[in-house]
DNA sequence: CAGTGGTCTAGACCACGCT
DNA sequence: GCGTGGTCTAGACCACTGG
């Protein structure tokens, strides 16, 4: 059964001459492709739309719709924060790894928990939560939204907690404070990002968001933080090394 | 800065109108959102297509737009398959421990390794592998394309590889000829479905793919098998258990 | 400036699903 | 049959980009 509209078939083809390399860079303009297929532009814009949203290709207003090749970069899951002199996280240090140049802006506040949040940390929902968000980036551009949750009895115990600034310690802050992480449970999720997202992360038409988690625990069983990393599919390989 | 398109306005208003629960279930159609606004049907029409295109909800031909409420499945990708009586595999017995009917059709063929399978598996590209591709269902509805991919090497040394039939043994195959996988690498991407994809899998639009990639290695370090699973986004929780 | 993609309109016909 | 969403056209104006 042949594909029968119009748009679908202009689709098709389009997609077949990237993936044969006759389009290496720029696209046809709208008028030429009236003209080549004898479509009205709607039609024709119609195609473009689906390849955008598929991720094949970007647009810009003024400028030719080019094909879309991103820079990806590896992220592992199992690499843990050394606990020794490095100041950086493992995160940064990957990226520096690959050639990137890490950055992160934080901002810390209190605010309550979410039912998502607090079911992960086991607390009430609305009971108080230390909100660490960080905006990473690579190379000055956005590319990862990280927010920590811890709960509110961390902030009772640890003052360091209440203080202001950025919450960073060598080693990591739990660890700092005679808390160390024995246990880590991750889910990663995948769906297309809200409007806020898409200009919080510059991210592309047709582009889902990779939405990772990270509850760590104490070995005694207490969750002692929540983490959701969010962050444009297209430039980045989350990868994990397990034992079996 | 506030949103200065008809078609922008409308989408958001849409979005906050379900978020808030005005919309629980069934939109309103074309014609009274273009009587309500004043907007022309492109217009209206280009509001409800981003709401698609960010999974939001789902259109049906000849029935109003709906609200989307996917059923989603856990997926945990560190529980083995467990050496003993077990008949299934550990994505199967997940899925029965969730109240869902898991089945699965196979078929068995070999083929020439693309670059990307080649790479993972340690041989040249073009050089044989044997392709064992699965549909994964769940009540029925495909849910999975878990396809394995093993070096021709194994093939030789191994006439069970060889033979007709869908591959499977009680504890593993792998394990079962004396080759046990020690070491797993995992990496995890995500990207909108192609065409084809979408038809086989019966993903809703705007929802994008997971693409679960593992390389099972051998105590000696051979990669021994390379898996590449690909679902909808909408209907999964992958997870990962670790210890730090 | 000319060319590009982005927005918007008014109108038409079709295929689908329910009653 | 009738209302629904899906497709398609012709034409218009705007905003952005480059030379």
């Amino acid at each position: 059964m042949p594909i029968s509209t119009k748009h679908e078939q202009l689709a098709a083809a389009l997609r077949k001459r990237i993936s044969d390399g006759v389009y290496q860079d720029e696209l046809p303009s709208d008028a030429a492709l009236m003209s080549e297929f004898g479509y009205s532009r709607a039609t024709v814009r119609q195609a473009f739309t689906a390849l955008e949203n598929e991720g094949l290709i970007v647009a810009r207003s003024g400028m030719r719709r080019r094909v879309s090749r991103p820079q990806r970069w590896n992220w592992p899951m199992t690499t843990w924060e050394k606990a020794h002199n490095s100041s950086e996280d493992a995160w940064a240090a990957s990226i520096r790894e690959q050639g990137g140049e890490p950055s992160a802006s934080v901002s810390v506040r209190i605010d309550v928990a979410e039912p998502d949040v607090a079911a992960a940390l086991q607390i009430e929902p609305g009971a108080n939560v230390l909100v660490r968000a960080r905006v990473r980036s690579v190379n000055g551009e956005p590319h990862q939204l990280a927010d920590s949750y811890f709960p509110h009895w961390l902030m009772e115990q640890h003052p360091i907690f209440s203080q202001p600034g950025d919450l960073s310690a060598p080693g990591g802050l739990l660890a700092s404070v005679g808390l160390p992480q024995a246990r880590y449970l991750d889910e990663i999720n995948a769906r297309m990002p809200t409007p806020d997202e898409t200009q919080l992360l510059g991210v592309a038409r047709g582009v889902p968001l990779i939405v990772h988690t990270r509850t760590g625990y104490h070995a005694d069983g207490r969750p002692l933080r929540h983490m959701i990393t969010r962050m444009a599919a297209d430039r980045v390989h989350v990868q994990y090394e397990l034992d079996a």
